[in-house]
RNA sequence: UGGGCCGUCGCCAAGCGGUUAAGGCACCGGGUUUUGAUCCCGGCAUUCGGAGGUUCGAAUCCUCCCGGCCCAGCCA
């Protein structure tokens, strides 16, 4: 529906390009990169930024390279690799270039030689911790250490050394010689390389030192041409380091670092450590666990790329430090849905109503629209039977106020059949309800009773033709808005966040959708076939989001 | 209390010295409706964290103050 070439909504990043291409600047030209470590997988907040990078791009008919920063081998996988290449293609976004930071390995290494013979770097031998209490604190300088005025001729030798592998991790380091006294302890002479002598995903056993963040990731983005590098507000206060060390060295371009606030959702959580221990402790069924806010999650719960990238176009880019409502993205999704999703009819949970006028083999087969607004959608056949099945919610005998649906002796319109009116109400020795009888009025099918009003309309099966199904419905996984800010997030998380519907009843054309396929259950949400355990024999379904329910609010 | 960053409606967010201070979400009406959905129509900041100052004119410039976020990995 909506017209996918619509301006993207003003923010100081786009304004602070149109001001380049004002200027010329790079010739005109715009390059971004969408750099994730491949350490676990994408969230809604990676994707974010994706829509920034890969939206920049496309605006200023530019490109936008997919970079895996894979500089830390102990924690990175090919797993992620290919989960984050997955997430990004199902997103809808075509990188210009692949690349990894471990491609430029032999040119980051030559560049780290380059910069100490210029004296601008040197190998210390200081432990960790030494390192650290010479750092000073936040309000106080460091100093510096004994090992800060080795010669270029040592510092080569030994640099060399720590490639050959003639040194154990942590025996010596290599640092930029900057300022121990600067406020910004990123200067304060940062770590450019450490050994770690295990083997790389990609680059094997052929390293034994790895460069850190700060030496690569502005290197990296130099190589590839990168105009504007946009990252979280979190590595402002590396932007000295990053322009440090670029000025350093002879690089193709210089790029500009660009920071902008990071995704908060309510409800949620958007940290890869706090994801991975959901996971790890079986809090969530796993990474594409319905209610996980991964790309993967997100996806199995039946949010289609559209509405992410139309959430994200709607929340902006700032520096502002915000948090954003879970309404937002539910608002999103059902636009999408409301728009693009085919009605049924389902029945989460059933009750039988026998409609005692009708002949025991009442068959008549009835045309419902599978679009209200839109035509083009076409009809369907929908069988109607003397037994059929209501929302066990739909009934009330003893109703609360204003309640429109049906209650004892009251009159209640099936949808796209006739008027039925409760007579009986069938008990079990324990007193439940098992069975409503009612009568309907053959002079209602397709129009309005004659001298009454009959407000309530009600969502049903034909017991004869429909099939059980398996449906899940979704709460929010975190209990409280903010559960980052619990001491244990753990804590927070709400254990009723999965109710399981087992003998829902579906009309039987669903059992026959295709997995993801999304569809609005008419009066209960909207739906979606699950990707992984939907069959024909089996159907399960998702609950994406609810419809929106103006009576239902508390 | 060192350095960096941020404060415009309940939640986001445009705005960049002259506007009646956009828009979205939420909310509150009202209309249409065989989904209490959708759709439509209307309402919703005389005020921009606060106080001073500059100016004919300030959310926009200056000063001070208040509040919030980030940084002391051989993580990214």
């Amino acid at each position: 529906m909506n017209q996918d070439d619509s301006k993207p909504g003003a923010n100081f990043i786009r304004n602070l390009i149109d001001a380049d291409q004002q200027a010329g600047k790079h010739g005109g030209r715009v390059t971004t990169r969408f750099p994730p470590e491949p350490n676990g997988y994408l969230h809604i907040g990676h994707v974010k930024s994706i829509c920034l990078n890969f939206g920049i791009a496309k605006q200023y008919n530019g490109q936008c390279n997919l970079r895996f920063d894979d500089t830390n081998p102990a924690k990175e996988s090919e797993e992620y690799v290919n989960a984050i290449k997955d997430d990004v293609s199902w997103l809808g976004f075509e990188w210009s270039g692949l690349h990894h930071a471990s491609d430029y390995f032999d040119q980051l290494y030559d560049f780290a030689v380059d910069l100490i013979k210029q004296g601008k770097a040197y190998v210390d031998s200081s432990s960790a911790e030494e390192m650290r209490s010479m750092r000073g604190t936040l309000t106080e300088p460091g100093i510096e250490s004994p090992y800060r005025n080795r010669t270029i001729e040592q510092n080569l030798e030994l640099f060399a050394s720590m490639k050959a592998g003639e040194f154990d991790d942590g025996e010596h380091i290599l640092r930029a010689k900057i300022d121990m006294t600067s406020g910004n302890i990123n200067m304060r002479d940062p770590a450019l390389y450490r050994i770690r002598k295990i083997s790389h995903v990609r680059t094997g056993d052929k390293w034994n030192i790895y460069p850190m963040y700060d030496f690569t990731h502005c290197l990296s983005d130099a190589i590839e041409g990168i105009t504007h590098s946009l990252c979280t507000l979190e590595f402002a206060d590396h932007r000295p380091l990053y322009d440090w060390v670029i000025d350093q060295l002879d690089t193709p371009c210089h790029p500009q670092q660009i920071e902008f606030a990071r995704l908060q959702l309510e409800y949620t959580m958007l940290s890869k450590r706090r994801l991975i221990q959901l996971v790890n402790d079986k809090l969530v069924d796993g990474w594409d666990d319905p209610r996980m806010p991964t790309v993967l999650g997100l996806r199995r719960r039946g949010y289609t790329p559209e509405s992410l990238k139309d959430f994200c176009e709607r929340i902006g880019i700032t520096k502002n430090d915000s948090v954003i409502e879970m309404a937002v993205l539910e608002t999103c999704i059902r636009d999408d849905l409301n728009a693009n999703a085919e009605r049924r009819l389902a029945v989460l949970d059933p009750i039988k109503v026998v409609i005692t006028s009708l002949p025991k083999e009442h068959s008549q087969t009835l045309s419902f629209q599978n679009h209200p607004q839109d035509e083009s959608a076409g009809t369907r056949a929908y069988e109607f039977n003397r037994e059929v099945y209501i929302e066990r919610e739909d009934f009330a005998e003893n109703p609360p106020p204003k309640y429109q649906r049906l209650v004892p002796g009251g009159e209640v319109r099936l949808r796209g059949c006739y008027i039925i009116k409760c007579t009986d109400v069938i008990k079990n020795d324990a007193g439940e309800i098992v069975e409503l009888h009612c009568t309907h009025d053959p002079d209602t099918l397709g129009k309005k009773p004659e001298g009454r009003k009959v407000k309530g309309v009600v969502h049903w099966v034909s017991a004869k033709t429909s099939l059980t199904a398996t449906i899940r419905l979704y709460d929010p996984l975190f209990s409280t808005s903010n559960p980052a800010a619990a001491e244990s997030f753990e804590s927070e998380v709400n254990v009723d966040s999965v109710t399981v519907m087992s003998n829902a009843r579906i009309e039987p054309s669903l059992a026959q959708a295709a997995p993801e396929t999304r569809f609005q259950f008419e009066r209960t949400g909207y739906f979606v076939a699950d990707r992984i355990d939907h069959s024909q024999q089996a159907p399960v379904f998702n609950r994406v989001v609810t419809l929106r329910d103006v009576w239902a609010k508390p």
